[in-house]
DNA sequence: TGCCTTTGACTTTCTTTGACTTTCATTATA
DNA sequence: TATAATGAAAGTCAAAGAAAGTCAAAGGCA
């Protein structure tokens, strides 16, 4: 019998196609769809939508609150080698190594000296001075990731919204704005 | 969708804009206009015009009374924008405070939604779940001073390039191609 | 038995509303 | 003319509302 969490994590990834990789809902709303306890979508989100996987994951509270759950755009030729590296990703990393990565992606061409001097910027040993050494090195993982995660997510997009673009002047169709 | 603060944040922004950096108008009639209670209008001039998110908000009673909101820095000088920001954070802050930072440089043009997407990645909550609620915080906004100061570094060092590259145009002298 | 899942009570974060207070300009009054 | 009354603003603040987050206990299944 599928687990309830199936369902949901299956529900969330048709929406997500339906929606050109980005879903935004109510949790509650989520919830009731499924018949389910609120907590159980935050359940599934942790453990079923992660930077690993390609997800990002984001909410806000209070009144007019949300959650929002974005997709990288799988198959490109970037992406293989970053998600390769978010995935090979999971023990605390110094600023030295993190640095190594930055430097190996900026000679491989995937990303500009620009792009990697902003993520060098966020995991620096500077930026992260408030934290003690050991949550230092674990926080700094996490947001590495979630900022290769993100750049894989716009940069799909862009080159999503490219190819259509090409596709309108071939067929001399006239283009109109479709981004809100 | 339509959260009322939304509405009425875009509302001045674009009533500012219109007018060259600065609206005048009374607290009723901004209010009448989206149909709310005045003290809404006082809720969202405080959490998104105040002095670091670069406006001056300045009001008077009584008959004849009126509220003002101002931006402190002119729109043209995107560095020293930045600068501003950077020099005036230094309370902790939480996600939201910090996405409505980020949106407000978008707003007005001073990082792509690309580059705040970016800057966004590296300062969510999903990227720092590792860290408690404490100094989650606090290396939040040394996180995100640190990526704005890099920034403007590489921006400088960019200008600074088209600069000589114009230069050299005009001197007729060949360029040598150093960035990509 | 040990790991997922499921549930629900409780907490935290944002937003909206409205009753009440303070301040100012104008007009009326002594 | 000096003061008092009036009305028209904006300010304050706490309560209610609308979300999502947390966490530990209970439930299943390999």
């Amino acid at each position: 019998m599928a687990r309830l969490s199936d369902v949901i994590e299956a529900l969330i990834k048709d929406m997500i196609e339906e929606q050109d990789g980005r879903v935004e809902i109510t949790r509650g709303e989520l919830a009731d769809r499924v018949n389910c306890v609120p907590s159980q979508i935050t359940y599934v989100l942790e453990t079923r939508f992660t930077h690993d996987l390609g997800y990002l994951v984001q909410s806000r509270r209070g009144g007019g609150g949300w959650i929002r759950i974005e997709r990288i755009v799988p198959g490109e030729d970037k992406s293989a080698y970053i998600m390769h590296t978010v995935n090979s990703l999971d023990q605390p990393l110094t600023q030295h190594m993190a640095d190594i990565y930055l430097r190996n992606f900026v000679d491989y061409g995937i990303l500009t000296e620009r792009e990697a001097n902003l993520m060098q910027a966020a995991i620096c040993d500077q930026a992260l001075a408030p934290l003690p050494r050991r949550p230092r090195s674990e926080v700094r993982t996490s947001i590495l990731k979630s900022m290769l995660v993100r750049y894989l997510l716009d940069y799909g997009r862009e080159s999503a919204v490219a190819e259509r673009e090409t596709e309108n002047k071939e067929k001399g169709g006239k283009q109109k704005e479709n981004r809100k």
